[in-house]
Order: C-alpha cells, then structure tokens, then sequence
DNA sequence: GTCTATAGCGCGATAGAC
DNA sequence: GTCTATCGCGCTATAGAC
C-alpha cells in the first residue's frame, strides 16, 4: 500500500462488511485479514486488540451515517418524503450483498461481548437517531405534513427500533420487499399521504 | 439425576438462558455445561453436536410461545387489551437478570451461524406471529376497538420486527422502561383507547 | 509496515473406562 | 449416563527478522 492510511481504510472496510453480515462473534482477525489480503500480524498493527477495530468501526459509522441523515433532514422536502428516503438508507445496507444489517444492530444483539465504551457507542448511536426522527416527525406534525397519536419523543424511538428489528428479521423471512412493505406500513401508521 | 429427561430440560433451560443473553455465537459447551454442573462430554452425550442443541432449542422455544401466544388470543378481551398483553410477552423475558432478549431475535441476527433447518425455524416463528397478530388487528379494526391505516397482514410482520428489533436496542439505551414506552406508542398508533 | 513463527488458550467433538 | 483424557484446530495476541 502506498499510505498507511489506505490500509487502515481497507481493514476498516472488510472489517465492517464482515461483521454487519457475521457479527462481532462470528469473525475473527484471520477471516479479516484474508479479506484484506494481508496478514494476521500486520492488522494487529494497525489495531493492537478486537476491541480496538470495534471501537473505530462504531466511531466511524456512527459519524458517516449521522452525517448522512442530517444532510437529508437539513435538506429540501416535506417530512413524510424525508422520512421514506431515511427508511431508504438503511433498505440500501440491506440490498448489498450477503445480508448485511446495520452495524449498531447487530452489535446491539451482542451486546455482551462488548466493553462499556463500545455499549455507550451503540446507545448513543440509537439515541442520535430518535433525537433527530422526534424532531422531524413533531415538525411534521406540526404543519400537518403527518398525523399520529402520542409523544414524537417515543415515536421517533419506535422508528429505530422498528427500522433496526425489520432489518434482523427480514433476513429470514422476506428479504428486502418485506423490508419494504414494512416501511410502507410505518409511513400509514404515521399518517404520511 | 432421577431422570434422563429432567437432565435434557436442564440442560435446554440453561442454554437458552446463555443463548438469549450472549448469542449462540457468544457461548460454548463448557459454558452450558458449567451452567447446568456436569462435564462437556455429558452434554454430548444428549446433543451431539452444537446445531443438534440450536434446533432443540428452536423447537421448544417456538411451541411453547406460540401456545402462549394462542391461550391469549383464543382467550376473552378485546383486541387492544389482548395486544397490551402480548408486548407484555416480550416485556417479561426483557425483565429477567442478565438482559435476555427473545431467543429468535437473538438467532436472527446470527443467522449466517445456523444451517438451513435453523434459519427456516426463526423465519417460521416470525410468521406464526406476524399471521396471529394480523389476524388480531383485523378483527379489532372491524369491531372498531381499533383504527390504523394500511393492511393487517403488514401491519402484523411491523409489530413483529418492532418488538424483535426494541429488545435488542432497549438494551443498550434505555432499559425495559423504554420497552414499556415504546409498546404504548405503537397501541396509540394501531388507535387503540 | 509487513512478514514468519509461535505462545497460550478455548473450542467442538470423540474414545473409552466405570 | 457421566466421567477423565485427549485430539486437532482456530483463536487473540506477541516476538522479532526484514
């Protein structure tokens, strides 16, 4: 590799398609480093224990996607298209090869093998999400754009839940087009036109 | 022990408690037979191998829920209080030491572990629930006792991955004080009273 | 920064005594 | 049916040459 960053890139990149697809449990540093194309030794290098390459793997994709979903919420449109375009980037995970779910919600299953630092990034990851789907779901409701009973508080944490259980469960039974149908349903339930 | 059987329920019980707290990925046979407080070779000798015990445990699991399943719906109450009571399923597992979630939840998302016969379990306890719950929330919406949009059979698999998905996450943010909310919100967007 | 080699341990599974 | 003992392997992690 001709920069140490595009080693540590490539190694963060394997290693988050391994474990969105396997978890945390299922691989381990030689299934990574094959991956690479490297290795066991030279990625002990780059991230000394697992717990390390966990750590940097929760702080980057936390960053990416958060910075993904408030590019969309700052952006244009109503809040009903906001919100299908939201179910859209965690339908698009799913649509890759191999059955990847969401990063946090696979590691929130196994949430045990994790050390307190990594349990809080998970959380965290979780509450960003339903702080910002409150936000836009009482702005649709506001100006009338969505039409739903109870808190935005709580419903904004139903939307994660919701969206990280469908994509578990829907490797088993239905694929991508239940994922689909799913978010369709929470869209009704949220009054969206 | 007195019985060969009452050593296999031990053995069941111990494992599933393990299973559902740290994934079938996440344990061992040593631990499931310290748990129970007889050797490795002893488990062995009950379930050969570890898919022997995965199906064993999917079996048992499946039917005993779902017979809970169907002593409360089959039984008196309206659609809303019965829907009350089956989040409260899920809800008393999540109260139980040690933060276990539902064992097929679990598997879902180490779905890349298990064999084929394994994967189509999980899928089929999916939706012998997501096919009771469907059939619950139509005939509420007809009776009037409850009012969503969209179709009952999407809504049914909705409830499923909702419950499935907030066990995994009320873990790591929130408790089962969140699950309670989040069981609200989603009664208050079926339209319940 | 990457490599070969290896330590030290836990894993699933088996053999065979009692 | 339970046990001790062990096989062969994969694991995380480290040492040290290049």
């Amino acid at each position: 590799m001709a920069h140490d960053g595009d080693t540590r890139r490539a190694i963060l990149d394997a290693a988050q398609r391994l474990v969105q697809r396997h978890g945390i449990n299922g691989i381990s540093f030689q299934h990574v480093a094959d991956a690479v194309g490297i290795r066991k030794a030279s990625l002990h290098h780059h991230f000394a224990t697992k717990d390390d390459l966990v750590r940097a793997l929760l702080e980057r994709y936390a960053r990416e996607f958060l910075a993904r979903v408030d590019g969309l919420f700052q952006g244009p449109g109503d809040a009903p298209g906001k919100l299908r375009r939201y179910v859209g980037l965690f339908e698009a995970t799913l649509r890759d090869e191999g059955g990847p779910v969401c990063l946090c919600g696979m590691l929130g299953a196994e949430l045990a093998a994790l050390r307190a630092p990594s349990v809080r990034a998970v959380g965290d990851f979780y509450r960003a999400n339903a702080e910002r789907l409150a936000a836009l779901l009482e702005q649709g409701r506001r100006d009338g754009s969505l039409d739903f009973e109870g808190s935005a508080e709580q419903a904004g944490w139903l939307v994660v839940s919701l969206l990280e259980g469908a994509m578990l469960t829907v490797r088993a039974e239905g694929g991508a087009s239940r994922f689909r149908a799913i978010g369709r349903q929470l869209l009704d339930l949220l009054g969206a036109p």
